[in-house]
RNA sequence: GGGCUAUUAGCUCAGCUGGUUAGAGCGCGCCUCUGAUAAGGGCGAGGUCUCUGGUUCGAGUCCAGAAUGGCCCA
């Protein structure tokens, strides 16, 4: 016996006792230790962060990642599932710094270092509850227990040792760059971090006069659009090649010169007089001085001349570019190739400083309206208007960056370029085209990794210095630092201040002190170092991280393609020469319903708990699985999780309860002993069956995921409505049969592997079908679906001409309901005949050897293919202009229309026999296959007739007497069945059946009484009376009425 | 400005190396079937396959350009 099923399924019951039973026999562990000495299958989490809440964006990342390890763990590998916490970081500070009130750094400082990390890393694990919760009841299994947790010691000791490694080699460098600088954080930002804060903003547009020191009344026109950079300037900028103009404007006193490219002029002067006084190449500026714009600062160097430069464009501007070499990466390279002076007017606040006396301690751009009102009074404003465009913000904070000069630490990627693109060869990207697109495109313009962040909550970069000798020695673990310190630091708290506070003498000088340089690691260097941190390699686990890396599956959204996508692959590179995944699917964002990108920041996070609460974790994943190629953006819509629900889980549910409900009625197992005898049908079912655990299979080791979904969904339907609804009548009959078993057999093994095929993507369902239907007859099955085998799939079931023979049955049956619909005759009806046409000579057979099945469904008595004799259709030849057109290229338009041109009827019926046609064009006669054209049928009067293409089906309309009882029966037992389930009796429950009816249709249920009593269950039929003490149903139909009263026997 | 990617029915998506009637599901209207089904079946309305050129006997598909959305980089 199976365990009864309700045809009602209530989703989010049956799921939370799913996880209680996984819980209780801990499920999620054994199938990771069942599989222990089997191959390695390495997946690596990218660690999240909790101190946000999980959005529905997590579930698509988790569930993804969640059904490989699935699948691998089934076929035998074993999959270490070790979850992961980034816990480092400028978010967690920016929570703490909100929840204290503080603005600046500063603060932080006088509030003291070791308290703030300490509020850090108490707030690091706010969400923590919320992310297990929901991770658990998604059903991703995910080792969280063990998780690796970037703060702690072990982690960061790690990660120092590669630091180290990087450092041997050469490649960890202090440089002085301009960088992105956030004055609010009081940080540099990397390139990734850029990246996510580009916001469209409306600058001011300035035109400002640069006059030249050696000729009267003549001015440089320079364009920029951050007026506070002008205090600054130290040169401008011409591109040698370009050709420039001097140009007069106004008249008499009013008349001046300006100097600019020649091209932009229009532009820039739209709407004035002017006249162009000469032509130029810029080089010709080369050198010339100008008077500067602003004093504020000594200038020890020559400063304010034309220098000439590349970069310099005609695209907007004037052609001549202000340099302010301490703002601006051009302008920095500038200053080094032509000894120019940095003046750093602006402090590390993003204000400026005491030299700039009218705007001292000013906010930069709020300096700005200023600063273009002092210029305009002094006559040097040329013109002032807007500007649009997109300007990086802090992604964290949101104030504006500055790009300012900072020394700061890098790792020199760019050396490895070739190494990255190099060994970026070995990773297979799903979806492809982001290997040589996107990710390949990054690596081929690389720049250094600017890793040096001037904060507190992170990893301290292990470098120390010597304050006198400037000596600097890199630390790659604790004991060497002991070794420096002279004491044993195996206890010492790897944060700040802690590591600050360690000191030594210089190995080098002998007198000088060596202090750590005060600054942290950028975050993504931490979770890029999680194959080797994850283990505290090489200090402990060495055999682990060499089972462990690399990793051959890896997923996450397509953000991440600069972030941890490319720190894992470049540390990777950089200290073992090596790729660090095999495999990588590369997600497309969550949208919202308006398409856009769901984020915390925007608040229009769906709610995850909205979605799963209402129709349970399976809809849910299926729907992610499904709903679209996962490279690509989607939009979230809950309402498509519920049509999951309907089309998918409940049909699914409904054949399952199905087949348990008849089963046990028919005390059926898969033991018994009647031999099974199957029919086409089942053959059938059985040859689809083992294609789609073909299919699936090969796109799980394609890491396809709609492919390994999506024909579920179809083969499914096809189970449920044409297998089941087919045989439906095998497992109500009452002897028990080598077909009936058959059919219980065919279906089981559906439903069984079914369970198999879903356990990855909907691993409730697939446990519930599993243990009811393999543990329940075999007690020593594996104990859940998620511990059992990946189904094989055998070859000598799939039999492709079966599959293409009943798809032509079924097209068959559809054409034959549309002709009686287009006659409106009911199906109860039946009908004396069936005719069928099909395209071509080898579906000919189909007709006669599924002769019963369409009889069946179509309700006739007999079925007929029409042949090329029949009268009863007309036909007309359609040339296939696949065949025909690759055959004769550019003459396939006169061979078609000669084909048309020929007798239809007679040409048709020679195809139809398997007889080639001949065609004249041009002279030339050519001879034409039955593959080559395609006969259509067309109806002619007085047939019910559907077609499609070359397929038709014709029905004869006319009714015998014994036909229209016969249709008259079935609409009486019909209402009786309908009465019956009304009454809700149970399906095997029998009946006391009584009615009084018309004269004609009285008649008929006389002759059909047998009948009657075998459709409806009835023990006793009783004619013209219905007791008082029963209800009745009274009715009329095809001009006859009846009043139907049934009884429980 | 550059790169990547997408654009097919009201919505969500298929459409293989080019093949002439562009499909499915949902939704909508009409009809129908049913003792597994919250379902099923049939018909219908709904498409200039984003646009413009080109290649070809033939373009949703290939090429060039453009537009719009998204992401990334300047």
């Amino acid at each position: 016996m199976f365990e009864p099923v309700s045809s009602r399924l209530n989703i989010t019951l049956l799921e939370s006792e799913i996880l209680r039973f996984w819980q209780k026999h801990d499920v999620f562990h054994q199938s990771m230790e069942s599989r222990e000495g089997g191959p390695e299958y390495v997946f690596f989490e990218g660690p999240p962060s909790a101190n946000g809440k999980p959005g529905v964006h997590h579930v698509l990342a988790r569930v993804f990642k969640d059904m490989f390890p699935r699948y691998k763990s089934m076929n035998g590998y074993h999959v270490l599932r070790r979850g992961g916490w980034d816990t480092h970081g400028l978010p967690v500070e920016i929570e703490v710094e909100k929840r204290l009130g503080f603005t600046h750094k500063q603060e932080i400082e006088d509030f003291g270092v070791a308290k703030f990390n300490e509020l850090c890393r108490n707030s690091v694990f706010t969400y923590i509850q919320e992310w297990e919760k929901l991770t658990d009841r998604i059903g991703y299994w995910v080792d969280l227990e063990d998780a690796y947790i970037t703060y702690k010691n072990e982690y960061i000791e790690s990660v120092w040792w590669l630091l180290k490694s990087i450092w041997d080699k050469g490649l960890l460098y202090q440089g002085f760059k301009v960088v992105p600088y956030c004055p609010r954080c009081g940080t540099p930002l990397s390139d990734h971090e850029v990246a996510q804060g580009y916001e469209q903003v409306t600058d001011p547009s300035l035109y400002v006069r640069m006059p030249l020191a050696d000729e009267e009344n003549t001015s440089l026109l320079i364009w920029t659009t951050t007026p506070w950079t002008l205090p600054g300037n130290v040169a401008v900028a011409a591109h040698p090649d370009i050709e420039y103009v001097k140009v007069a404007l106004g008249e008499g006193a009013e008349q001046e010169f300006l100097i600019m490219a020649k091209s932009l002029v229009d532009k820039v002067l739209a709407n004035q007089k002017f006249e162009i006084v000469k032509t130029f190449k810029g080089k010709q500026l080369k050198g010339r001085h100008y008077r500067p714009l602003f004093t504020f600062m000594p200038v020890e160097k020559d400063a304010h001349f034309v220098v000439l430069a590349d970069f310099v464009t005609t695209e907007d501007g004037t052609g001549l570019v202000h340099i302010a070499p301490a703002f601006g990466a051009d302008d920095m390279q500038m200053s080094i190739e032509h000894d120019l002076p940095i003046l750093m007017t602006v402090n590390d606040s993003g204000r400026f400083n005491s030299d700039v006396s009218p705007w001292s301690g000013m906010w930069v751009k709020d300096a700005d309206p200023l600063i273009v009102k002092e210029l305009d009074q002094r006559g040097l404003m040329f013109e002032v208007g807007t500007y649009e465009h997109t300007y990086p913000f802090c992604w964290r904070c949101d104030t504006a960056l500055l790009y300012y000069a900072r020394s700061t630490w890098y790792v020199r990627t760019s050396a490895l370029k070739d190494r990255l693109v190099e060994l970026n060869q070995n990773i297979n990207w799903y979806p492809e085209y982001i290997k040589e697109g996107r990710f390949g495109n990054w690596l081929e313009n690389n720049i250094d990794w600017a890793l040096g962040r001037e904060r507190y909550w992170g990893t301290p970069l292990p470098v120390w210095e010597c304050e006198s000798c400037h000596h600097q020695v890199c630390v790659g673990s604790v004991e060497e630092l002991s070794r420096y310190a002279g004491r044993d630091l195996k206890d010492l708290d790897l944060h700040r201040p802690y590591v600050d506070n360690i000191h030594f003498s210089c190995p080098e000088c002998g007198t000088g002190r060596m202090n750590r340089v005060l600054e942290l690691i950028d975050v993504w260097f931490d979770s890029g170092s999680m194959p080797v941190s994850q283990w505290h390699y090489p200090f402990e686990n060495v055999e682990n991280f060499k089972n462990q890396f690399p990793a051959d599956f890896i997923c996450e959204a397509v953000d991440q393609t600069r972030g941890w996508f490319y720190t894992l692959h470049a540390i990777s590179t950089l200290v073992f020469d090596s790729h660090s995944f095999n495999n990588v699917i590369c997600l497309g964002l969550v949208m919202d319903k308006d398409g856009q990108k769901m984020s915390k920041s925007k608040g229009n996070v769906v709610e995850p708990w909205d979605v799963i609460n209402k129709h349970g974790a399976d809809a849910l994943r299926w729907y992610l699985y499904t709903a679209g190629p996962p490279g690509q953006e989607r939009r979230f819509s809950e309402d498509l999780v519920g049509e999951v629900v309907r089309n998918f889980t409940l049909t699914l549910w409904n054949t399952y309860s199905f087949f348990v409900t008849y089963a046990n009625l028919d005390d059926w197992s898969p033991s018994q002993d009647v031999k099974p005898e199957y029919s086409d049908l089942d053959r059938w079912l059985l040859s689809s069956l083992h294609t789609l655990i073909r299919d699936v299979t090969e796109a799980y080791e394609n890491y396809n995921v709609p492919a390994a979904t999506r024909p579920i969904e179809k083969f499914l339907d096809q189970l449920s409505n044409w297998y089941l609804r087919r045989s439906r009548r095998r497992y109500w009959k009452t002897e028990s049969d080598s077909d009936k078993a058959a059919a219980y057999m065919t279906l089981y093994e559906a439903l069984k592997a079914l369970s198999f095929l879903l356990a990855p993507t909907m691993p409730f369902m697939a446990e519930e079908l599993y243990q009811n239907l393999v543990r329940t007859v075999d007690p020593e099955a594996p104990a859940s679906v998620h511990l059992a085998d990946w189904p094989k799939f055998d070859p000598s079931l799939i039999d492709e001409k079966l599959n293409s023979e009943m798809a032509t049955v079924m097209k068959l049956a559809s054409l034959g309901h549309a002709a009686r619909n287009s006659e409106n005759l009911k199906v109860r009806q039946p009908l004396a005949e069936a005719a069928f046409v099909v395209g071509n000579l080898d579906e000919q057979g189909v007709v006669d050897n599924y002769a019963d099945l369409l009889k069946d469904e179509l309700n006739v008595k007999a079925v007929s293919l029409l042949g090329s004799a029949s009268e009863a259709v007309s036909f007309s030849l359609n040339p296939l202009p696949k065949q025909l057109g690759q055959r004769f290229q550019s003459l396939f338009p006169k061979v078609r229309q000669a084909l048309l041109n020929l007798p239809a009827d007679e040409s048709a019926r020679k195809l139809l026999d398997g007889g080639n046609i001949s065609v004249t064009v041009e002279g030339e006669t050519y001879e034409i296959t039955p593959n080559e054209v395609e006969v259509r049928a067309e109806s002619k009067e007085g047939y019910a007739v559907g077609s499609e293409g070359a397929y038709l089906a014709a029905l004869v309309t006319e009714l015998s007497p014994e036909l229209i009882n016969e249709g008259l029966v079935r609409e009486f037992v019909r209402r009786v069945q309908s009465l019956r389930k009304d009454a809700d009796l149970d399906i095997a429950d029998r009946i006391h059946l009584y009615y009084t009816a018309s004269k004609g249709l009285a008649e008929a249920l006389t002759v059909f009484e047998d009948y009657i009593k075998e459709e409806t269950l009835a023990v006793k039929v009783i004619a013209g009376e219905n007791p008082e003490d029963l209800s009745f149903l009274q009715d009329e139909f095809d001009d006859e009425t009846v009043r139907i009263s049934i009884k429980k026997a």
